[in-house]
DNA sequence: CTATTGATCGGACAGAGTGTCCGATCATCT
DNA sequence: AGATGATCGGACACTCTGTCCGATCAATAG
């Protein structure tokens, strides 16, 4: 019996190891040269798998590409909640997700560019590919109400609709990966988020 | 001879036409379904044309795109150029610009959903396309310099590195047109513009 | 040690789309 | 009426997709 299970448990590691290793290639494949312009043959060939072992794996194509944005989700998700804990103030904790999601940039800016633009892109694959951003989305408007909230209650920021502070954040953000995912040789990004931040809290008026 | 001349002119005349009907179409198609989903048999069947007519007015897809976005660019920036005229301070020409660009998303969200999809990806046609779209933001960095310049010489801006002005200023304005874009049913242009207007000025600080 | 099982391979297949090409057709101008 | 040029429509070769299946190989069970 035991030895049953952990066979079992073995080959769904294996599984999950040769999967992890397909969507690793895709996605610097994807990131290189686009989601259109990579055949399935190629990617297979890039994991050293047989073309139709990777149609084991995944469904099709959308389904591949599915599966390299859930891994940057998971991985960028993790990385903003673990520096969340850290700090305490509302602007910190503002200035910790925009340096957290710039830094998620400068680790595959080819592939996070491509993330932007599947972003709400009516494409095939896109449908359900915009249901797994959305939840990003989702996710970081949830730590900004956190932070809008905290900053309006300790007096810190002025008062103003919670959900239009969030919306007007957010398209900062979101400008502000862009940008820096479409620059070929990124600044320093400590700098980078600290404008930012800065920018947010206080505008440009003199 | 003048005859000859006036025919060929008339030639010209019905060619760009037939051009722009068919871009039309496209630009259409492609912004409800994508560039990828859409094949050049359909365009051309709604455009009223053969396919291989298609392709004489065009050497690809890739070419047909780039049209779609080359009008979409010369509006946007007659829209501009025209109510920058009109308004005289810094913030007046700011919050126009905004309100324009905002303007042209509505008019055509799907497809300006689909050009800002397009910017900055690695796919097969955007590496040209890219091009089309970096005049854009060339053509709207300028304005907004300007914009910049003058807020800080009538000390109405405080004052920073104008590029780094610049550049926060067009990252609020991507972020507000991608949201506005994804959005299913916008709600009202001129508030979403001084709402951003604001946020740019004075920020969320106290 | 052998038989079974399951994963993988490699290649064939139909279907769809692209871009090219060319003869046939039609309208227009001479 | 005849020449000219644009358009048509369809055939073509090519590429990629997703499916399928028999052959192969390794690990495991008996």
């Amino acid at each position: 019996m035991p030895e049953r299970r952990s066979s079992d448990d073995l080959k769904e590691v294996i599984r999950d190891f040769r999967r992890d290793q397909v969507i690793d290639v895709a996605r610097r494949l994807f990131g290189e040269r686009g989601t259109t312009d990579v055949p399935m043959d190629e990617i297979a060939a890039a994991a050293g798998v047989a073309r139709s072992t990777v149609y084991v794996y995944f469904a099709n194509r959308e389904e591949l590409l599915r599966a390299c944005l859930k891994g940057m989700h998971t991985h960028l998700i993790d990385a903003v909640a673990e520096a969340w804990e850290a700090d305490a103030g509302p602007t910190q904790r503002l200035a910790r997700i925009i340096e957290e999601m710039l830094a998620r940039v400068d680790e595959n800016p080819a592939f996070f560019r491509l993330a932007l633009v599947t972003q709400g892109a009516p494409s095939s694959g896109a449908a359900a590919v915009g249901a797994e951003l959305a939840l990003i989305s989702l996710d970081i408007a949830r730590l900004l109400r956190t932070v809008v909230d905290d900053g309006m209650n300790s007096g810190q920021f002025r008062m103003i609709e919670p959900d239009l502070a969030v919306t007007l954040i957010g398209q900062q953000i979101y400008g502000a990966i862009a940008v820096r995912a479409a620059e070929p040789i990124p600044g320093p990004r400590a700098e980078a988020a600290a404008a930012a931040v800065e920018f947010i809290l206080h505008g440009l008026a003199a």
